[in-house]
DNA sequence: GTGAAAGCGCTAACAA
DNA sequence: TTGTTAGCGCTTTCAC
């Protein structure tokens, strides 16, 4: 027996009045009489009534909702990110619809696609690893749709975004090995297209360089997100004619893949091989041994996030100048790296 | 420069047709003209034109949609369950709209009724931590709201569910550790009101006296999810005057904090004290020592969750009964309980 | 094969 | 303070 829900002409047509009245009083808006609003509350009450979102929505054309695009939930950095975005959102008066492209380029237009159909004002988006053509997201642009980019941007696209400044953090990580009598440091990246990754292997170099420690590109391993190939990428990494001391691991996720694995070598963290790594998931600081680790204020980023979506929501005609805010992060530095 | 959005009139406009043609043209439909369809098609595709799903919802008085609202999606067994929900729904033709409670009663309810606003078909829950009263998912119940719960459920609200045996698998994991030589076993549990943890609790109560190893309910310590009270209480259950030798714990998560504490203190895991817990999340694999776990069929409960919604989404008038699919588990033996 | 018209549930002028 | 009317963008009879 499916239920027909009421409308508010039902409300209208039991109470003898106009579906306008009904409208407004549900609304509270206050030229309507106390005691039609009252006997208006409390049919509506009494029948459970819920107002038509979709009817609403179209009626004022104006959702009030922002779409949210990111890689996968399931990484730690995505859905904290994904709760102080909703919580920003929220107290803005906006409500979020979430898409995961689980790092597929395909699944990500399609997202922007539906998200589009869905009306939502603007968009927030996090590339997805596989994504490394544009098209897509500059359309958004062009058709003046809000957006702002976090994380996984890429440099050619022109809109606002909210990222770390990956170079200066994988420097300080790569400098806090060296301080701590590191002299061959790997690095294992991510994926060559990842703009981040190779931001922090810029600064990893960086830091090699100002310390005389350069070294052949040899020592840079990349790799997917998967354990197995962090491990595979790991034991060659190691593998090599005079193995690491110390390595920088882009994620922690990672590191946790390669600690597993160095630790089947017999190899003493941080003795032998000192980890530093970037995210600071929460399960980094029960690891053994505690993973010294890159930190980013995702509190801050969401609500910056917001903030510059919002901007753009409430520009007034006129294109407003994109504007791209970099945000600080911190070295936690845990038992991983301390080799002194 | 808010840009209007092409609908289906501004295409009918300029190509001198109706509107209702448009609509079909754009649907597919069989009675129109090869030319009219062609015209009608090149021209959408130029204007990139994007169908108001609002519209189209609001038209149709249908959605195919399904509301799914999880306690948080930074746990990695609901990011996991949220995958695999979305892809056996979209295989079915229907889309996801997905909501956090954050463990949150009110939470809770604003979510549902927020969902039911966008006219959601249906609804898959798993309920908060702190929910103790049902009268808001039993009042959908008693609309006739397509509803299914998984994991977090209450025995009270006559639904259909999709759950593991927990009883059966802690019975499991407290045997393994019988098994594996211990004698006085702990139990770290979740919070009373979590049915899951006190059937938890039950099967381990019930393997102990099997072998009749029983003992008080001393042995038993309750936690909220967080590292800081975890280890408080991992503490506080190796303080008893007769520590235990192995613990069951309610979940990887509160584990992770378990071994860390333990590890402190200088304990040796396995040896002077063995761990199993569940989820039997990815890290748990690369944890030190690794880590024994529960491992629930995840794919296939997101698919039976969703099986039986469409069940109750395609029911004829009548009301079906509900369906309670009980999934087996599996105990997965890693280094944190092998003992001989 | 195509068009006119009504309607989905609601909001928002404009009158009264 | 309330009602009337016209939409929002689309689907769906029912004619032609």
């Amino acid at each position: 027996m499916k239920n027909t829900p009421v409308t508010i002409k039902d409300i209208a047509r039991s109470l003898n009045i106009s579906i306008s009245t009904v409208s407004r009083a549900l609304r509270g808006m206050q030229e309507i009489h106390p005691d039609t609003r009252r006997a208006v509350m409390q049919l509506a009450e009494e029948l459970d009534y819920q107002p038509n979102q979709l009817a609403k929505n179209l009626a004022k054309s104006r959702t009030k909702t922002i779409g949210v695009i990111v890689p996968n939930l399931s990484y730690h950095y995505f859905s904290a990110m994904l709760n102080s975005i909703e919580e920003a959102a929220l107290q803005a008066g906006y409500s979020v619809l979430v898409c995961q492209t689980n790092e597929s380029y395909l699944r990500e237009t399609t997202n922007i696609q539906n998200l589009l159909r869905s009306q939502v004002e603007g968009f927030i988006i996090s590339l997805s690893r596989d994504t490394d053509n544009y098209e897509h997201v500059e359309r958004l642009v062009r058709k003046n749709i809000p957006l702002v980019l976090f994380d996984r941007y890429a440099e050619s696209i022109d809109v606002s975004k909210v990222i770390v400044d990956n170079h200066a953090a994988a420097f300080k990580a790569t400098e806090h090995l060296i301080e701590n009598g590191c002299r061959r440091i790997g690095f294992l990246a991510g994926p060559t297209q990842l703009v981040l990754s190779n931001q922090r292997v810029a600064g990893y170099r960086a830091a090699l360089t100002k310390h005389g420690l350069s070294i052949g590109d040899q020592y840079v391993f990349h790799c997917d997100y998967t354990q197995e190939n962090t491990i595979i990428q790991t034991l060659a990494l190691m593998s090599l004619p005079q193995p690491p001391d110390g390595i920088v691991v882009i994620s922690d996720r990672m590191a946790y893949s390669a600690m597993y694995a160095l630790k089947q070598k017999g190899m003493r963290i941080p003795e032998d091989v000192a980890i530093v790594s970037f995210n600071n998931e929460p399960v980094s600081a029960l690891f053994s041994p505690t993973l010294s680790s890159i930190s980013q204020p995702i509190q801050e980023m969401g609500t910056e996030t917001v903030r510059l979506l919002l901007r753009e929501l409430n520009a007034t005609d006129t294109a407003i100048p994109k504007e791209t805010k970099v945000m600080e992060t911190q070295l936690i530095v845990r038992a991983s790296s301390m080799r002194r």
